[in-house]
This record gives C-alpha cells, sequence and structure tokens, in this order.
DNA sequence: AATGAAAGTTGCATGAG
DNA sequence: CTCATGCAACTTTCATT
C-alpha cells in the first residue's frame, strides 16, 4: 500500500497519542474527521496498522530486570517449533532471528535476578533446538519507542 | 503503585486493544464504566500507564532492515550526551545500556542495507564519545510486543 | 475520495451511596 | 472506592459532490 501525506499526518499523530480522538486527528491534518476514519479502516485493512497498545512501565508491573538473551539452535530441529515457545513466553517481548554467532536474540522481562535465572535454566534452555546462550543484562533503557518515526512530510 | 486485580484486568484489556472503549474493558472486568475510567486515571497519574501508542507494520513506512547495534563508547566523554543523541535519531527504536564487552544496544530501522550503512557511518558512528559497534541484522521478527504481558490473575 | 449531517456510542464530571 | 445519571464529545454511516 502506498501512503500519502495525509496517510503519513494521521499515522503520526496515532504515534503521538494512539487514543487521540478522530476529530482531533482530523482537525491537525485539516480534514473531516469522516475521512480520517475512512484512511484509518483502509490502514488496518492493509496491514499497515497493526493495532493499538498500551505502554505500560514494567517496573509498576514488577519487572525490574530487563535481558536480552543471544541463543544459538539447532536449526534442523525446526526453528518454527522453537520461535512458537519463545514467543508463548509471557515475559518473552521479543524475537529476532539475526544474522551472526548467534541465531536469535529474545528480549526478556523478569521481575528480579532469581526470576531470571529462573527463566533461562528452566524455559529458554529447554526450548526445543537449544545450544546455548549469552545473555545481557540492560542497566536501563533510555528509549524504547515501538516502530520507526512516521515523518508526516 | 501497587495494582490490584482490577487494575491488571484494565491492563490486560487495553494490552489487547489499546482503543477499546471504557464501556468494553467494565464490562469483561465487571465493573462500571465509571470505575474503569478513574482507575486509569490513577494508573495514567501513578506514571503506570505512559500512554497509548499504535502499531505500525515497519516495511509499510518502507523499512525493510531492522539491526541491533551494539556500541561501545567512552564512558567518560559523557554518557547522557551519546544517549540522547542517540535518541533523537528518527530510525533509532531502542537504546538499552548493557553489561558485557559493549556498553549500548540500539535498535535501528533502515529502509535498506544501503540506509543501514548510511545511518552507521554518518549518524551512529559520529556521536560523542563512540569508540566502535558491532552489528547484528534481523531476518524476520517474529515477537514484537510493547512490554511484558499483565496476567490478570 | 472527501464531505456534512444525522444517529448511535462513548467519555467524562457530578453527586450519592 | 464504586456507581448511576446526564450532558458533551466522539464515532460511524450514508447520501451527496
Amino acid at each position: 500500500m502506498v501512503l500519502d501525506a495525509l496517510d503519513r499526518k494521521i499515522l503520526a499523530a496515532l504515534q503521538e497519542n494512539g487514543r487521540m480522538p478522530l476529530s482531533a486527528i482530523a482537525e491537525r491534518a485539516g480534514v473531516a474527521p469522516a475521512t480520517v476514519h475512512e484512511r484509518l479502516a483502509k490502514l488496518r485493512a492493509a496491514g499497515v496498522v497493526r493495532g493499538f497498545e498500551v505502554n505500560v512501565d514494567p517496573h509498576a508491573l514488577g519487572y525490574t530486570v530487563t535481558a536480552l538473551v543471544h541463543v544459538r539452535v539447532d536449526l534442523a530441529a525446526g526453528l518454527d517449533k522453537t520461535v512458537n515457545e519463545l514467543a508463548a513466553i509471557p515475559e518473552v517481548e521479543e524475537v529476532h532471528l539475526i544474522t551472526g554467532e548467534y541465531d536469535l536474540v529474545v528480549k526478556v522481562r523478569a521481575r528480579d535476578t532469581v526470576h531470571l535465572q529462573e527463566l533461562l535454566l528452566t524455559r529458554l534452555h529447554k526450548v526445543p533446538g537449544f545450544v546455548r546462550s549469552a545473555t545481557e543484562v540492560c542497566l536501563t533503557s533510555p528509549l524504547e519507542r515501538h516502530g520507526p518515526l512516521v515523518k508526516p512530510d
């Protein structure tokens, strides 16, 4: 799908505030609310807009530890199954297949280091095809946006 | 702030759909809409809810390449300044301070490999205190959630 | 594809329990 | 803290251009 300037204005507004009223977006973009409504429906239908999410502070949920776990897997064992099992873990937030020495990088949230150890030993290291892992612990995360910024140009 | 079962139900509903009407959340949680409204205001005020975001498919915006760039910096040069410059780059989506051989990991979206090279050479490698970097290119990203799942238990 | 108007929902403030 | 009520604001549909 090709995005025009109006589509990008709508997306940029929703990146600022995902619950912004369509009427407010319409005002910003200089069109009628009904137009925004129709555009948004098309963006949804085309898969450009996948959905809307709430941004919750992980600390408030009791998660104080973020870690990036690099995982090497036996690719012969069926990568899909491995990925699906990882994605089904509530504490797993991102799974990427990457180039390089490791095959996957998995972003994990844990309540504390004890919980992290438990996740690693009893969950991540037990997924199908697991070979070994290397973990980087995040001290702070100054930026955690969701998706690249839309340039409304 | 301490979250009770109702708070978690509200957050879980908003994780499914960040634009879900408060009335629908109220029905799911078995309370009045006004109650949800008040709880949400408190969750916002307490910083538990940081905001709402739209989840846009990066491919639709023309970003086909995702990369995790590990960066080693001269910490004496003022880490805050380094982080701020990175966070100001629109193509930068996450910045984490990590333990280990590198100091930062930066998640970047690029239109293509040419754009990635440009970002690395003309932007990331020019931030204050930059020493060296190592880049992992993401082939696919089967899971990209935003925050750990709230368990409504 | 965009609009304005109409009809149906929803959000929000108030006051009461 | 939770809820019921009422009004303002918002979303959605549809006929029109």
